[in-house]
DNA sequence: TCTGGGGTCCTAGGACCC
DNA sequence: TCTGGGGTCCTAGGACCC
């Protein structure tokens, strides 16, 4: 049986474990820059607040009910998530680390499931303050929609197992709630009468595959009870790398927008280092701000090259994103968000090396070594390069962020007796 | 004033090969 | 009048997820 255990409300939870006071009332995090609601307490969804809602539209309402706010934390959120992880492993070997606050586990010895997901949902409880829900099936997508059930039980658990059970529930399911159908597909599966989990398991496989793609057909098969989507075990390597922000204001000129380029080529090439990885690929996006003009007013720029041998250099990604800039800049546009994407990528211990350009000298790899040392030690942004935003200015607006109360040793709590 | 960030997978069509 | 058949690889764009 698949188990999929789910955090309750995670980031929220993640900050009230520090703040118990705020139990029972209504809470909200916030995504970068402050700008919308990204997690919600139960008490803040019965208020009516949607997710993904922009934060200034809603102002007085968070105010008039008392609403608190926080902005996201997720060195945080990574540490706790990590914690979770480890715990959830005592429980089956077979674990799959599906978002930071997800993990389908693989259990064979299934005697008594129910036993076993209140099991869980205490240990987690218990070890980590976190609560969370477990739904269990045999498919992942199964399991999908009975942790969605399990949310609303007082025990946060659900079993969905006896065939005729699972055919009640796909009745009942409106088609646009199955993991792996998003707006499009609904959208035209609404348009061909298909509005229930269970019209979609009636539908000809042919027609799926001509009009859709395989995942949707293997969806359809796990709503069936055949598995198609395996848990993965081992954590695969990462296939890109990216760092991209929306603007706190509007930038017009090339000079500005080079600095923070560089800033995002810079912290992309340290995420890059720090998994010990080297990028062949690199790509850079500008984009104006999509709510605000008109359509002739927008622009979106974008642009992929290689280097000649895979690298992680900082001093020559930083280079090269500027050369690629360089290219897609245009004049005379407001730019409202950036970004830079690291790809086709290798461990940095066999990466292929080519005739056309020498490795890295021994001096360039010490230095490169150095920046990481200093940077580690004494804070990230002690050494820079010289076309990155050298000013003392914060980048993103985090006015509600919560103290690093794991993660740094000046914010331990402490404890006054 | 103000609207997030970071990922993966699939596929059609183009470029190329013999 | 009439111009083959069978492949592979790459990539942009579209779909999805949290």
């Amino acid at each position: 049986m698949i188990f999929l255990v789910d955090c309750n409300n995670f980031y929220v939870s993640c900050e009230r474990i520090f703040r118990p006071d705020l139990q029972n009332l209504p809470v909200v995090v916030l995504s970068n820059n402050d700008g919308c609601i990204i997690s919600r307490s139960s008490e803040a969804k019965k208020l009516g607040i949607k997710m993904g809602e922009p934060v200034f539209k809603i102002k007085n309402f968070i105010k008039n009910n008392n609403i608190h706010v926080f902005s996201s934390n997720f060195e945080l959120y990574g540490e706790i998530s990590n914690t979770i992880m480890l715990e959830l492993k005592k429980f089956s070997s077979e674990i799959e680390v599906y978002s930071i606050d997800e993990a389908f586990l693989k259990i064979k010895n299934n005697s008594n499931l129910l036993t076993l997901s209140k099991e869980i949902v205490y240990h987690i409880k218990k070890i980590t303050g976190i609560p969370v829900s477990v739904g269990v099936s045999t498919t992942k997508t199964l399991s999908k929609i009975a942790v969605t059930f399990a949310k609303n039980k007082p025990n946060n658990t659900f079993i969905l197992k006896d065939k005729s059970d699972i055919t009640e529930v796909l009745k009942s399911l409106d088609i646009k709630n199955i993991w792996g159908i998003g707006s499009n597909y609904k959208k035209y599966l609404y348009q061909n009468k298909i509005f229930s989990a269970y019209d979609f398991i009636n539908t000809n496989k042919n027609w799926i595959m001509k009009k859709m793609n395989i995942n949707v057909l293997r969806t359809r098969e796990e709503l069936k009870g055949i598995s198609c989507f395996p848990i993965t075990i081992s954590n695969n390597p990462k296939k890109s790398i990216t760092v991209s922000r929306s603007f706190k204001g509007d930038i017009h000129t090339y000079l500005d927008l080079e600095k923070r380029i560089s800033d995002y080529a810079f912290i992309c090439s340290r995420k890059l280092r720090k998994e010990k990885l080297t990028a062949y690929s690199i790509s850079i996006f500008i984009a104006t701000n999509r709510y605000k003009y008109h359509a002739k007013s927008n622009y979106y720029g974008f642009i992929s090259d290689n280097f000649l041998v895979s690298t992680n250099n900082y001093i020559e990604i930083v280079k090269f994103s500027n050369k690629l800039l360089r290219k897609i800049f245009k004049n005379n546009f407001s730019y409202k968000k950036g970004g830079v994407i690291l790809s086709n990528l290798t461990s940095q211990n066999s990466f292929q090396t080519s005739y056309l350009k020498m490795p890295d000298s021994y001096k360039q790899n010490l230095l490169m070594n150095s920046i990481d040392y200093i940077n580690n030690t004494f804070g990230s942004e002690k050494i820079k390069l010289a076309s990155q935003n050298l000013e003392d200015i914060t980048i993103l607006s985090r006015k509600k962020l919560s103290p690093q109360y794991i993660n740094s040793w000046n914010d331990i709590p402490n404890i006054i007796i």
